[in-house]
DNA sequence: ATTTATCGTAACAATGTCAGTTACGATATT
DNA sequence: AATATCGTAACTGACATTGTTACGATAAAT
């Protein structure tokens, strides 16, 4: 795995477990499925725990489960909770700068904010039962 | 600077060359307003130069103009000319997965891909005339 | 109670990305 | 000839990220 992987394995994961028994799922048996590592796993699914989206069960039979439908989970859902800002940043400004350039540093970063908010309301509209749903309808070839 | 740092640095860019008086621009000039180095300047502008966005000239009383009026770039031409990926990735599959696997992760890149155009097409509805422009609405709070 | 399976977390290494920096050649003006 | 500027390579240091090992905490199974 390489870029935007914490994203792209949070998909992975719920998306899997959704087509799960209703058992809980193992960090390691998900870490297997999207080809990393169990507290890779962890580390990324934590996260979406502390945003109330999955549950956790420590010892024996233990595992993750989802903690409402895919269909109200949505991607945004999913960004907000591992706190990425693809676009934005929240640095803040420099001061030593001259007021012109500053006003300028302003408008770039209420546009860089504007587009990041762009990106989560297109993030709203699509819900993990949306990505997992279609992927039936993906022709599968195999090679 | 930090994060997205080019793309930031060429919108700074493109607006302050949008006020100059029509002489060429130094990358130290543009560099210093940015608070960055020249080499990272030529490096960053090397690129809307070759995606056609602005036009270079070496030797004395060189410099850096713009190829075409702010309100005909879009913060999409930027976005193409830095061959940024916020969202997508352009990564091959792995090929040693289950069809199930591999599937959905075809629907995941499917709709990382669909993220990514839903952003570009954001970007395209503004000009650099719109980032600037918009520079003078904005008060100017000097502390 | 012991064993076993699992999460939670810390610590570290390996890797990769990026900005910054120095250096120097090429080129164009003065 | 001197000067200013870009173009580019090479290197460094900072930082982020993933993978990995290790180990304690916890809960079920026996």
């Amino acid at each position: 795995m390489k870029r935007n992987s914490r994203l792209s394995l949070a998909l992975h994961a719920l998306s899997h477990m959704a087509y799960g028994t209703g058992d809980a799922q193992t960090s390691a048996d998900i870490a297997d499925h999207a080809g990393t590592n169990p507290v890779v796993v962890r580390r990324v699914l934590g996260k979406l725990r502390a945003a109330g989206l999955l549950t956790s069960e420590r010892g024996h039979s233990g595992g993750w489960r989802l903690a409402r439908e895919t269909k109200h989970i949505t991607l945004a859902d999913v960004y907000a909770a591992l706190g990425e800002r693809l676009v934005a940043s929240e640095q803040p400004m420099e001061t030593d700068t001259c007021a012109v350039e500053r006003a300028l540093d302003v408008r770039v970063q209420q546009i860089m904010r504007e587009i990041e908010e762009s990106l989560v309301g297109r993030l709203e509209q699509t819900t993990i039962a949306g990505v997992q749903g279609a992927t039936r309808q993906v022709p599968i070839h195999a090679h």
